[in-house]
DNA sequence: TACGAGATATTGTTGAACAATATTGACATT
DNA sequence: AATGTCAATATTGTTCAACAATATCTCGTA
């Protein structure tokens, strides 16, 4: 899963790790992160960790405040609702453009079948990982390398949202169905068809996560 | 045209100089930037414009070789196929869900009417401007901030192409007329048939490009 | 409690240092 | 003349220590 770590330079490695860690909800939405405290973590100088924060910063994840430092970006109704409205852009413009033949189809096929063996398995994380590679396969239907590097900027700044809920089961399990249907239109040479559908799985899962969020904000 | 440029932080102070270098033509494809060198120039640290370098880089317009530098960007046939992927999803998806009454609308049209005014004063460095502001406009019409932010991105990357080529009328100048087509179907609410208007003037744009840059890599 | 003033901690930026890698150039070999 | 070798040089990668600027905290006083 992880690629090649080397070649690469320390601030992208350390960007690396610590969107690894703020997608797995270690690092909490709103924290500050240190430099100092950062930077002995890590083991490494100060200068370097800035790089890494600067880089996850333009992707979204972090946010910078003058002289106050950085801070795990929150997830807000407005970027929700900002993410879906991209979602449906890329997603639904893939899928409406597909070829037929394209290779990402099989991927697709393959990712929906294993989020409905993962949601027998009851394997919540499971499902959400199929979901994900699901949805970037379909955007990697589009057969661009910018618009995938964007989906998956995207993408983690989603899954900065889930890790604010906790439940995974409403939040994946209930798509498990609407992923099949729409590879299965593609696979029938519908590709108009799979966008609708997928534009309907995206007004759901929008509503879902608002919904999710609201709760999260004001707990009983 | 250029905002506010306090508050933000050194780097990112100096990528927007670097930015403007670049699209300028200042800074030609496939030079390499030395560290020491622009340092000086600008009179900043080294550590300082690292992180400035890998901002651009993560906008594209830099490319990092490890333990060799960073080097202008060189647009190729793949990256400029690539960006009109792009662009036509973005542009003809924002138009074919276009809300009648969006304030973008306005935008386009005097960005459109500014087109001809600068182009029957032969004042092909206007045109293009226009050009650019009119499109921005166009995905502005999704009203997604993420969608803007990205559109900046591919945007800056095509003018670096631009920069290559050196024939501003026949690149700019026939899509004057496109322009004001796009906008009067819009504004006569058949936002389907400007996406279509659109299809046509990106693929015809990314021709014109293409054999542009045939031209440019092979001299006579 | 509310308010300032000073003390403290953090970020913003710099400059120098050194290791690791790449480039150059001189020299020898064929 | 072309080519390969190896040391000398330059550049990047990374760290460290320092200091200015700004934010936060503490505490004494009204």
């Amino acid at each position: 899963m992880t690629e090649d770590a080397d070649g690469m330079s320390l601030a992208d490695r350390l960007a690396r790790r610590i969107r690894a860690l703020l997608i797995s909800g270690e690092l909490t939405p709103g924290q500050r992160l240190s430099e100092a405290a950062f930077s002995e973590r890590f083991d490494v100088s100060r200068n370097s960790l800035r790089e890494a924060f600067r880089l996850l910063t333009k992707d979204g994840l972090l946010r910078h405040e003058a002289n106050r430092g950085v801070f795990v970006a929150v997830p807000t109704m407005a970027s929700i609702i900002d993410i879906y409205r991209v979602r449906r852009m890329l997603e639904c413009g893939a899928l409406r453009q597909a070829w037929g033949q394209h290779p990402a189809i099989r991927v697709m096929r393959e990712t929906a079948d294993q989020g409905r063996v993962t949601r027998d398995r009851q394997d919540w994380a499971g499902v959400g990982s199929a979901n994900m590679a699901f949805h970037a396969a379909v955007v990697d239907l589009a057969d661009s390398a910018r618009l995938n590097e964007f989906y998956e900027r995207i993408s983690a700044e989603l899954r900065l949202c889930f890790g604010l809920l906790n439940d995974p089961e409403n939040l994946h399990a209930p798509f498990v169905e609407m992923n099949e249907t729409i590879v299965a239109r593609l696979e029938a040479g519908r590709p108009h068809d799979a966008a609708a559908e997928m534009e309907t799985y995206l007004n759901l899962a929008e509503r879902t996560m608002l919904k999710a969020l609201e709760r999260a904000c004001e707990p009983a």
